[in-house]
DNA sequence: TCCAGGGGCGCG
DNA sequence: AAAGCGCGCCCCTGGA
């Protein structure tokens, strides 16, 4: 029990008692309304949160969960909780948010649940991950600035009551185990990527104007053409003899390639490439090019880039199966292209670790198809099901794993479908069930509860429509499960990163605190992470990334499902060396 | 002047 | 090899 405090003033706000009651070692889990309005500010006070629950992640979550849907929470109706929006930091934001007017109400809450029970095997890693020994409720005032039209009538949110709503869905539900999980894992995911955000992912904008220059030439005035892509614009209008040609505008240039007789129907690169026509080259260069600077050129680097970071707004559950999204700088299509410019700081190494077929495997472990989990002991998957004598070719492997989890019923998939089928029958049946469901407009879930969005009337308007509902649906089960691994992934790797303390030797880095001398996440891409590290730290992090990653699939599945989830691991001075 | 939608392309 | 899932963001266009 402490006192009321107010988050916005100096010295005894929200920051002084999460840093007291934090490095204190006490492992509180703070129940707030909102990660993104309250984590940012700690942050910038160097206070690292060990776990949280988020109430707006877990709202959402229990208002559309089949697991729920017998619940009071689930039918009564709540536009305050319903409309609430990510407070997103915005893009040039870097210091506290504004938070004046809320007020932190500690008190201390009875509740020890355990860690999930259901399929979600329980064991002292989940323990410690999920349970809530002892609870901070946080209370605030709603935040003046509405994110919506909708919210403005909405004085207060009443974090308390929420919470309690919350835990009583959970309880009433017909799974609480795995909910309590989901909640759990999305709430860590929260933190992680605030945290992200806070340390950023380190960019280097002189190596980045390079690139540019060598690709584009010179930065050139604003409203003017990189001299290169003028030159290719001059060589498209002599090819099409349209010397007024403007090549962005889709519609002039499709004109123009008609009537010189290129016989292209629309600009795809991939549909035009083969075309004998001497406008094609310099467009298609013109386009990469284009591309280049319009998406990550001079001004994506301004607007992003800040103190040697690149600080993109994570979303975290923005996608309708749970995946992360992101807004601002694309930062999750960063392309290829111009990885080099992310360079760790001096004496500093990027741990770079990706999945190998999450989402195979994913497949295999919730249908328990033994053969599937069989193919996939090694760390090529694909390979493993041509080891198995299930098709010819690692591609068919690859195209007929692809069109069994989006439904493609063409080409290679469509001819492998049979083979597929028969070759591991339990996956195939889980896929072919979500889509049979979603066709007959029926909600689905992931492993964890996560429901799909119900259908509009338009959305199975034609049979065309339903199939392609049905796509949806049989992706969803899967891309969405991915998901949930991907976020325990996440949280495990927290925890082992800041258990792994200071380093003593190797120079600090260029992160604010609470990073500066510790390894920690920068940047995760659905089933990829970065980790800037001290170099001489880069061996402990790899194996810890190693090993939530198996924790991720025990607590998820349980020890006995079979099914690996192997990385790939690079560790590198550029994350254009990653892959 | 603002905004929605189409076409296109980057990522997983 | 541009089928089948999910995104964000760019440009241009046409209507309000």
């Amino acid at each position: 029990m402490y006192e009321i405090l107010c988050a916005g003033e100096p010295g005894r706000g929200l920051e002084a008692a999460a840093h007291e009651r934090e490095s204190a070692g006490e492992t509180a889990r703070w129940v707030w309304d909102d990660t993104c309005r309250w984590y940012p500010g700690l942050l910038d006070d160097g206070v690292r949160v060990e776990r949280a629950h988020d109430l707006r992640l877990a709202h959402g979550i229990l208002r559309h969960s089949p697991l729920t849907a017998g619940t009071p929470f689930a039918q009564m109706s709540d536009a305050g909780w319903d409309a609430l929006e990510p407070a997103l930091t915005g893009q040039h934001s870097t210091g506290r948010r504004g938070n004046d007017q809320g007020t932190l109400n500690g008190q201390r809450s009875a509740g020890a649940q355990g860690a999930a029970d259901g399929a979600a095997s329980a064991n002292a890693a989940a323990a410690s991950l999920f349970d809530t020994a002892s609870l901070f409720e946080v209370d605030s005032l709603f935040d003046a600035e509405p994110t919506t039209a909708a919210m403005s009538g909405l004085a207060s949110l009443d974090v308390e009551a929420e919470w309690a709503a919350q835990q009583a869905a959970i309880t009433a539900s017909t799974d609480p185990g795995r909910l309590r999980f989901l909640c759990a894992a999305e709430s860590a995911a929260a933190l992680a990527a605030a945290e992200m955000h806070h340390a950023g992912l380190p960019w280097r904008s002189d190596i980045h104007d390079a690139l540019l220059t060598d690709r584009l030439g010179p930065r050139p005035p604003v409203g003017q053409r990189p001299e290169r892509m003028e030159a290719l614009a001059q060589q498209i209008r002599a090819a099409l003899d349209a010397p007024r040609l403007n090549p962005d505008s889709h519609q002039e240039l499709l004109k123009a390639m008609q009537y010189a007789g290129t016989g292209a129907h629309s600009l795809r690169q991939w549909e035009i490439r083969d075309i004998k026509h001497p406008v094609i080259a310099p467009l298609l260069e013109y386009k990469k090019l284009s591309r280049l600077l319009t998406a990550n050129g001079w001004n994506w680097c301004d607007t992003w880039v800040r103190g040697g970071r690149f600080r993109p707004d994570y979303v975290v559950g923005g996608v309708v199966t749970g995946r992360w999204s992101a807004t601002g700088g694309g930062a999750l299509q960063l392309p290829k292209q111009v990885r080099s410019a992310v360079v760790a700081d001096p004496g500093w190494v990027l741990v770079c670790a990706d999945v190998a077929q999450l989402e195979p495997r994913v497949l295999a472990a919730m249908s328990g198809d033994q053969a599937m989990a069989a193919a996939g002991r090694g760390v090529d998957m694909y390979a493993g099901i041509v080891d198995a004598g299930v098709v010819a070719s690692r591609d068919q492997a690859k195209y007929g794993m692809l069109g069994a989890m989006y439904g493609g019923t063409q080409g290679v998939s469509g001819q492998v479908r049979p083979a597929f089928a028969r070759a591991f029958p339990r996956a195939i049946a889980l896929v072919d069930g979500a889509a049979a469901a979603g066709e007959g407009g029926e909600v689905v879930r992931t492993w964890l509860g996560r429901g799909s969005p119900r259908p509009h009337p338009d959305q199975m308007a034609s049979n065309t429509a339903v199939r392609a509902w049905g796509r949806f649906t049989r992706n969803f089960v899967v891309q969405g499960t991915g998901a949930e691994w991907a976020n325990m992934w996440l949280a495990g790797i927290r925890r082992r990163l800041w258990d792994m303390g200071e380093t003593d030797d190797g120079p600090s880095g260029l992160a604010p605190h609470p990073f500066t001398r510790r390894p920690h996440l920068v940047f995760m891409v659905h089933d990829e992470v970065v980790i800037h590290s001290p170099a001489g730290m880069a061996e402990a992090v790899a194996d810890g990334v190693r090993a939530a990653a198996s924790e991720a699939g025990r607590l998820l599945f349980g020890p006995a499902s079979g099914v690996e989830f192997p990385l790939t691991i690079a560790t590198v001075p550029t994350y254009a060396q990653a892959k």
